[in-house]
DNA sequence: CACTGATGCAATATGTGATA
DNA sequence: TATCACATATTGCATCAGTG
């Protein structure tokens, strides 16, 4: 459900306090007078960092960032999934958590009603089985809307592709779509306690990840409250929408050529309308989207792209050579407070 | 008759630049 | 940093004239 987060905590310390505090390390900006104090460990990444910045001049105004992985943070490895039955206990915790480690009384910590969400990862594994490469395959071929590029990234030896990633990067509006062998990507990562378990538990795991921009989580809270936005609602309707919009929540059932065509052919349309959208089909498959905008006319384009979609009952068209099952979040996603990580691919839940 | 292509309208998302 | 106004792009929908 949710990895990275980063709280806002409106907590103002003392000087007397400050100097108190064992920081791990403490840098000025030379310019305007800030000082930025951390607090890390820099032995064991599962624990948050803390981050206190204020002004020399002026010590009241200040601000403290609280980021960590939650999963690695509560379980030792962001290979399992935060439960909701667990955000309300971690909150708490993490307040106590700010309170020993910077030396003060727990009732200088606001309440975590307060605290805002200042960056937010949502993120979901599918249990896909060996079809983690077909994914990514197919992902590496499909462009999201809105401005967003794709990025695939190859293992080093070349041979398989470890991640594809969407991504726009335009001044503030920075937005990241990533899905990857969770199990390839732990393989890099040398010094995990629990390495080999870890492991084995990301076998077949296809991680999807999106980094929320500031107006993503506006949407679902004004004013980006914690206990808002690290709820499953949020969580769902963030991974329902983007697999959505990459056309993945259907199922990828007919991705082939070949039964496209059938599933076309099966249709009650008259000859002439068949013809004419096996031929868009074709050259959707052999010259891409991007040709067929152009080569039709814009009308005659959305025309036929979504009477295929319609035909084919696909969210967009894709095209593989196998049959994959569709990514789908299902609604009691993140509730269950044992089974940890896995979601259940190829079920419908939410349509309608 | 079935389709193409041109046009206009509207809703939505995104990009930009100025501003407090 | 956040916000607002404004421009621009994308998509869906309706209409209409033309074509083989």
């Amino acid at each position: 459900m949710i990895d990275t987060v980063k709280f806002d905590i409106r907590l103002i310390l003392t000087e007397a306090q400050i100097e108190l505090i064992p920081w791990s390390e403490i840098k000025k900006t030379l310019k305007k007078g800030w000082v930025t104090c951390e607090l890390f460990d820099q032995t064991d990444d599962t624990q948050p960092r803390i981050v206190y910045k204020y002004k020399e001049d002026n010590p009241s105004k200040a601000w403290l960032k609280l980021e960590l992985s939650a999963p690695r943070y509560l379980y030792g490895s962001n290979v399992y999934e935060l439960k909701q039955a667990d955000v309300l206990p971690l909150l708490k915790g993490l307040r106590r958590y700010v309170a020993t480690k910077l030396h003060i009384p727990l009732s200088q910590v606001p309440r975590y009603d307060a605290w805002e969400v200042e960056k937010l990862h949502i993120c979901k594994n599918f249990h896909v089985g060996l079809k983690v490469q077909d994914y990514l395959n197919l992902l590496s071929g499909i462009q999201k809307p809105g401005g967003y590029k794709t990025v695939p990234y190859s293992a080093a030896d070349g041979s398989k592709l470890e991640s594809v990633v969407f991504q726009r990067n335009k001044k503030k509006n920075r937005s990241v779509h990533k899905f990857y062998d969770k199990q390839a990507e732990l393989e890099q990562k040398p010094h995990y306690h629990n390495q080999s378990q870890h492991q084995r538990d990301a076998d077949g795991l296809l991680r999807y990840e999106v980094e929320l921009t500031y107006d993503d989580m506006r949407k679902h809270s004004p004013t980006r409250r914690a206990i808002e936005l690290l709820t499953p609602q949020t969580a769902i309707a963030v991974l329902q929408s983007g697999l959505k919009t990459l056309g993945l929540t259907k199922p990828i059932k007919q991705a082939s050529v070949r039964s496209m065509l059938e599933a076309v052919n099966r249709t009650g349309l008259n000859v002439r309308t068949k013809s004419m959208l096996i031929a868009f089909l074709m050259e959707l498959h052999i010259n891409g989207r991007g040709y067929c905008k152009k080569k039709y006319s814009r009308t005659t384009f959305y025309d036929n792209y979504n009477k295929l979609k319609e035909v084919l009952d696909m969210d967009e068209i894709h095209f593989s050579d196998i049959t994959l099952p569709p990514l789908k979040v299902h609604k009691d996603s993140f509730k269950n407070k044992k089974s940890r990580s896995i979601g259940v691919p190829a079920e419908e839940t939410t349509a309608k």
